[in-house]
DNA sequence: TTGATGTTGACGTTCAATGTCAATTCATAA
DNA sequence: TTATGAATTGACATTGAACGTCAACATCAA
């Protein structure tokens, strides 16, 4: 995949035309039609995905695909990374844990909703 | 603390002028000024800032603190976060995590180090 | 009072990202 | 077969963050 196909694909399955979401995006269809083709030299920013997201009202599946295809990170993603950079141990965490495979991160997260309700008292 | 100040300070305990540092990094000793008063508008890239720590010999701590002040993230985080935005358990996993303190940080990180190390049989 | 260091005004440059317009082509339904 | 809506493409232009320069001036310690 690529980020051109990814986001012609979804904009298809919300029955836009390219002319349409140019308008709700507020910008020239030819650019649109450039990035669904890959014809863009750079992948659009964060901020630029997340308008399409909002106009096209995609859900948090699609999203993901859109920012990652574009190799661009999640706003909250990006606070959590900075947390990380502050702290040391949390750098450390963060790395060995994704290495694991989903059942283990699952069964982890359990564990620490847990510890956190744990405290809450 | 800012940006600026923390360059300074870091700076000064290698015992470099602006200018040294300046030419190390092949660059105008007057933009080095600015940056440590804090007088230009944008936060340096993570690639500056890993030329500064280069030319510095910065250790973690240090890289740390430019990075943090700066807003920027290292490139290893980066791709951490990167893999979080394609697996939606990992996501949530961080955001949970962020929210504990340090010792059950360390614990989990053992925990996980065992998970790992029982794996390689 | 000079030499090293730092500050500042006033610019200039680069590059990623965003965007435009018009000419053309493509798809298809009337 | 042709009109129409949709998409593609060449050939630009624009914006904004980040990076950078030069020279004049200021500060200060030896």
């Amino acid at each position: 995949m690529s980020f051109g196909k990814t986001l012609r694909e979804i904009r298809r399955s919300k029955d836009k035309s390219q002319r349409e979401l140019a308008d709700l995006l507020g910008l020239d269809y030819g650019y649109l039609s450039r990035l669904e083709n890959d014809k863009v030299q750079f992948n659009p920013s964060r901020d630029f995905i997340m308008k399409i997201v909002v106009e096209l009202s995609c859900d948090d599946d699609e999203k993901a695909k859109l920012l990652m295809e574009a190799g661009r990170i999640d706003v909250d993603l990006e606070k959590v990374a900075q947390e990380a950079n502050t702290r040391p141990e949390l750098n450390v965490f963060f790395k060995s844990a994704v290495k694991l495979p989903v059942e283990d991160i699952i069964e982890l997260t359990e564990q620490i909703q847990q510890m956190i309700k744990a405290k809450e008292k």
